[in-house]
DNA sequence: CTGAAAGCGCTAACAA
DNA sequence: TTGTTAGCGCTTTCAG
């Protein structure tokens, strides 16, 4: 009998199949109750030969249960971001749940309402925020408060689960290093910040207070490797640096090369150390001195917390770790003629 | 009247509001009819003041239409795949969807099965398969044929649509401007290939037969950049290489850095040429001659033929673009006493 | 232009 | 252990 319609098969099919009714296939489905092993097999056999698949939208709509978890992020292909999001999916994957990406790019109310609703109008099962940046902070406030949700950050916040990386320790324990060093004080370069200040900053100001060191205003560098080398041509004509903690690898690579561009050797004329342990900072010439960041780690960490909150077992709501310090050989002691 | 439970508000409850019938509702919703604009102001008014969020899965079962792609991918954060699904997420943004990220570590049909699987009963208009490598290659044969599917790679291939850059033409071009510069041939490492061989490995043999130039057996990177220093460190030995053509930036990278760690200058010495223009390629020292590929383009241009695949409308089934090539400053002529 | 009625494919009580 | 009966929240006929 030729003539199927490819119409892909339901639940009522399979029934009828298996010569059952629709409640014993979803049995067999869930798991949720007790079927005899003949009609468990002649369901299953049914459910291979018909190639049937449930229907997930059907599913949550009667069982009001989904397993489907959204990322909200500003970013998704920048290290540090595309690290978290591959955490979040592997673990997600792991217990059969399924990530749907949705990027914030502006704080803007609109905006962000606009760009959210879509994805709260799907069945989630919860949310995982990147509070990385201010569209995600902001993005962080607006999802609606029936939902369970995780903020992933270098930052703690009250009152919301959270996983982080202690940036600003790791930061401190960085700057520090650069002092024991002898550098007289440390310049900083920072990211785009995700409020007034983000972690790495307040690390950084908070070595520089401790040993009593100048706190010089930071240089801000966007997230494109270029701004780097552009501040560290400004860098090279200012004879007082003699040291410089950059918000991540990429932007110390750019000041590196905008410190070769002026014919400043790193480490012998400027220190110049970065943060997150990127792929190619081991390659850099010189190898980069940093603080590795394992960003995969937060993202599965951030999700199991909402594993949690969606089963509603209590347990830990935060989960922190501290970053590693990683010498290599982009600092050095001052050099004499400078600082 | 306090002790409004949180229960998100249903299409019932703002028909109530607003004193009309639920289909009236629908009808502001969807813009499926017209509606009379006293209706359809008392429809919003409810709607905004109950916070109104229809539900996705409802709406699905009911229309049968989804406003969700997958992508699936081998990999989510090396830099081409990232761009990539950047592409396809703010394509997709634009015009209301959402994206659903499913990664396929590995090309056994079980796995990948398992994997599909919780992607494939969502409620999905369309998948979207980034065919860079094995995994990827085996997960679009196993898309369900009832569901519109576009592939994105660098190798063209029958009956199915896709966007694709034309990595062949490009790798040509970069061997054949080595070739230009004076070297008798060029090597080349090759990044882990999606079959048996891909389309920058094509160009290159293409590019030395043509020129009548020796073939010599590419060498075998991973992804990772250290991978390409080891083999910078065999290049370093054999007296013979004077120009390599590296399958990405990163292995570029890791294979100027190989061939520093023994001494051997780039351009001067060696040549080393990669392939994507990632951002790091032109901080790098020396700035790397390479090929810019617009992944991020392609993931947009393979939404747009998703799109036309859903909405069955005719049109190309098939998008093409050539990479440009970028000469910097990582290759010259050959040394007279290498090669 | 609007409402009544039916049903999308599944799970959740409830009996049997 | 199994089937029957009701919906889940929406869209889609179909009348009017």
């Amino acid at each position: 009998m030729p003539g199927q319609t490819s119409r892909p098969a339901t639940i009522t099919d399979v029934a009828a199949r298996a010569g059952v009714s629709v409640p014993t296939v979803s049995r067999v489905l869930t798991g949720a109750a007790r079927v005899s092993p003949d009609k468990r097999r002649l369901v299953e056999a049914a459910i291979s030969e018909l190639r049937f698949r449930p229907s997930a939208a059907a599913r949550v709509l009667a069982s009001r249960r989904s397993q489907v978890i959204a990322v909200i992020a500003g970013e998704t292909s920048r290290y540090g971001y595309a690290e978290t999001i591959r955490g979040v999916e592997e673990a997600a994957r792991a217990v059969g749940y399924t990530v749907m990406i949705t990027v914030v790019e502006s704080a803007d109310q609109d905006e962000l309402d606009r760009a959210m609703s879509a994805t709260l109008s799907q069945p989630i099962a919860g949310v995982i925020v990147l509070k990385f940046d201010p569209p995600g902070v902001a993005a962080l406030h607006r999802v609606p408060a029936d939902l369970p949700v995780v903020a992933l950050s270098g930052v703690r916040e009250k009152n919301i689960a959270q996983a982080v990386l202690d940036e600003t320790r790791a930061a401190e324990e960085l700057t520090a290093f650069l002092l024991g060093l002898g550098h007289a004080t440390v310049h900083h370069v920072r990211v785009p910040p995700s409020r007034r200040e983000d972690g790495r900053t307040t690390g950084w100001r908070r070595a520089l207070r401790k040993a009593g060191a100048e706190v010089i205003t930071p240089y801000d560098a966007t997230w494109e490797p270029r701004s780097g080398r552009a501040i560290g041509h400004e860098i090279a004509a200012d004879a007082s640096v003699s040291a410089v903690f950059c918000g991540n690898d990429e932007i110390a690579m750019g000041v590196v090369r905008g410190l070769n561009d002026q014919g400043l050797r790193v480490p012998e004329d400027v220190s110049v150390v970065g943060f997150d342990n990127h792929p190619l900072a081991e390659m850099w010439s010189p190898a980069l001195t940093t603080v590795e960041q394992d960003f995969a780690g937060m993202g599965r960490r951030g999700f199991d917390l909402l594993a949690q909150l969606v089963n509603g077992e209590d347990g830990r709501t935060f989960s922190s770790e501290r970053p590693r310090l990683l010498v290599r050989d982009s600092a050095a002691a001052p050099a004499p003629q400078r600082g």
